[in-house]
DNA sequence: CGTCTTTGACCTGCGC
DNA sequence: GCGCAGGTCAAAGACG
């Protein structure tokens, strides 16, 4: 896999980039980006339904309209799609999804917090990123530290027969309560290194086999402490080369890494002083498109088959239109590879 | 020795 | 209620 230039379909080295914001009337505007790599960012909207524990329990009812910024053809979303659904499953036969009204805001600042995490992996895995694409879930944030904190505090009932360690995986919630989750944003990106480069530091707590997938899904929580924000790695079934990456929750500090004066300098919290607290962290490649999720037709592909990129079109916040612009003007032409 | 990964067991939520 | 799949824990091992 270590191709990213082939001729598969992808569009490579387009950087329009254009998200209709959720009902709320903001501008459309193209979004540049960072460092050569194409990305497809998908921006999963808000849902204060409970998603469960599952990864994959994105709430299709809750999706935001398309963004449509791939120039590609509909063919290029069925590559993708499989790959896409692996974290926020596959897209729905319409090309506008549902949109949760009352979670518009939320993701105004989610797609922000996305930014404020970006990374280094441009400078430090140069073949890294070619294509990415990312959604996102605004699921009620609530302190995932508290609840597990709880966790362990109230793992105290096991049965006799169990070893300590099982009486600390006893129930941590009452009855009834739904554990919310943090606002997620799922990249896709193509590349050959599983886990990529993002400026933070991360812990590896966990490994699953995905159902239908060859490929296992790794679990990161950064290790900063008090820092809750989690990440899931894993590569599409349907292609390989396509890393997806799922990132829950926002940083509470800043990005340890050294920046060396790239993108992930300029998108750290610090940069973005204004907006850091609530900013989500954003992978390491950047974005030149935007793509619903649902999480319907998980088994039943192919999932944009009805989908018509041509008749989409996405807004982007006018705060991160010109955050974008600012940072980096020279991406909104760069040209084909 | 500290940090990180691996890995099997366990928990939780959901669908049937 | 049961089974499945996703998510998490934590001991053990690997690594620098």
């Amino acid at each position: 896999m270590s191709d990213h230039h082939r001729n598969d379909g992808y569009h490579y080295g387009t950087n329009s980039f254009y998200h209709d914001y959720m009902g709320t009337g903001g501008s459309t505007s193209t979004f540049p980006f960072f460092g050569g790599g194409n990305s497809l960012m998908y921006n999963q909207p808000s849902t204060s339904q409970n998603l469960a524990g599952s990864s994959s329990a994105y709430d299709p009812t809750s999706y935001m309209s398309f963004t449509d910024c791939l120039q590609g053809t509909a063919a290029d979303y069925n590559n993708l799609s499989g790959a896409f659904d692996m974290s926020c499953n596959s897209l729905p036969d319409q090309s506008v999804c549902p949109v949760d009204n009352s979670s518009a805001d939320k993701n105004t600042t989610s797609l922000g917090e996305a930014a404020a995490g970006a990374a280094t992996t441009s400078a430090e895995n140069p073949r890294t990123p070619v294509s990415s694409l990312s959604c996102s879930s605004n699921e009620t944030g609530v302190e995932e530290e508290s609840s597990k904190s709880n966790t362990t505090d109230l793992q105290t009932k096991g049965s006799e027969d169990r070893d300590d360690k099982s009486k600390k995986l006893n129930k941590p919630k009452k009855k009834g309560e739904k554990k919310p989750r943090e606002p997620r944003f799922a990249f896709l990106t193509k590349s050959d290194i599983d886990h990529l480069e993002d400026g933070y530091r991360w812990r590896k707590y966990g490994q699953k086999a995905v159902k239908n997938s060859p490929f296992p899904r790794s679990y990161y929580r950064c290790t900063s402490q008090k820092c809750i924000v989690k990440k899931r790695v894993e590569r599409s079934f349907q292609d390989p080369s396509i890393v997806i990456t799922t990132y829950e929750g926002q940083h509470n500090h800043h990005c340890p890494a050294t920046l060396r004066g790239n993108a992930a300098a300029m998108l750290s919290p610090s940069f973005l002083s204004s907006n850091s607290a609530s900013l989500p962290t954003f992978p390491p490649e950047f974005i030149t498109h935007m793509l619903p999720s649902t999480s319907r037709n998980y088994q039943n592909p192919p999932y944009y088959q009805n989908f018509n990129p041509q008749d989409q079109q996405f807004q982007l916040p006018h705060d991160y239109t010109n955050f974008f612009q600012d940072m980096n003007p020279s991406f909104m032409h760069k040209p084909e590879p």
